[in-house]
DNA sequence: CTTCATAGATTACATATGTAATCAATCGCG
DNA sequence: CGCGATTGATTACATATGTAATCTATGAAG
């Protein structure tokens, strides 16, 4: 049950809350993004100061989510892993924490809680066609 | 952004992941468990100490997630807050953090990357019907 | 050149969490 | 009755996380 010391390559790290919202956004920043320019987005957001924001970026440098090239005095910095790996991650270890793995269940529980619009409806359940389709028999 | 402190009608206290799992086997007892049954149920699927899972019901005590009532010298634990509580509201905090609040996105996302069971997919099919009937225009 | 504003680096500190060990009371056993 | 086992209570300690402040180097302004 003890997760294995960090090994380099893993991207298990994993990014918390917070972190979550500055690696949100680097992701919607196209190309890379300076600090000032995360602190910025941020700011708009949320009532963090710019020193707290920074320390974000240096723990997801350190964490290997953030990568940073110099631009004359100033970091540029840029994801190091996607939103799509990084969703994919937090989503399962929600769905083992808390469904015990069952994905249908969780499935399930949200599309009854929660509010869909005829849109999420339809391309739902244009998701499942395809996959009833492509299931194995 | 900052959580207000915990007044205690509120189930807010967040849940850790360990703690999740020491409810988990106090919400799979039928009625109250003593220490000791929740620690033979772990045991069986962890390798945390008896020590460790104790400190866990403290903790859950304190945080108003479940209750005891004394029976000699032991204590019976029993769930003050239902499983599907805890579910609905971890859920939206995943929900809010990795997806927005949008909940059709994060359903289409595990619909495409979780393996469904036929009847999951049936089943996910109908709670959609349902949905979209009971739809307003 | 001196000074201030900035950028990144380092340090700080409280609370949460994982993971126990130690303390104190007590119940059953010999 | 005395003692070890067991139960809950208290304390411990490292790492993670939220939230900054301080230190150091440097580029821009005067």
């Amino acid at each position: 049950m003890k997760a294995p010391p960090n090994t380099q390559s893993n991207i298990r790290a994993s990014i918390s809350d917070a972190e979550w919202q500055v690696m949100d956004a680097i992701w919607s920043t196209p190309s890379a993004a300076a600090a000032a320019e995360v602190i910025a987005s941020l700011q708009a957001r949320t009532d963090w100061s710019p020193r707290t924001i920074k320390t974000m970026l240096n723990r997801l440098v350190k964490k290997g989510v953030l990568h940073y090239q110099a631009d004359g005095r100033r970091y540029l910095y840029r994801a190091a892993v996607t939103r799509e790996k990084c969703v994919r991650v937090q989503g399962r270890s929600f769905l083992d924490r808390v469904f015990g793995g069952q994905a249908g269940a969780m499935l399930a529980h949200f599309a009854k809680h929660e509010k869909l619009s005829k849109k999420d409806i339809e391309e739902l359940k244009s998701i499942l066609e395809q996959k009833s389709s492509a299931a194995h028999e």
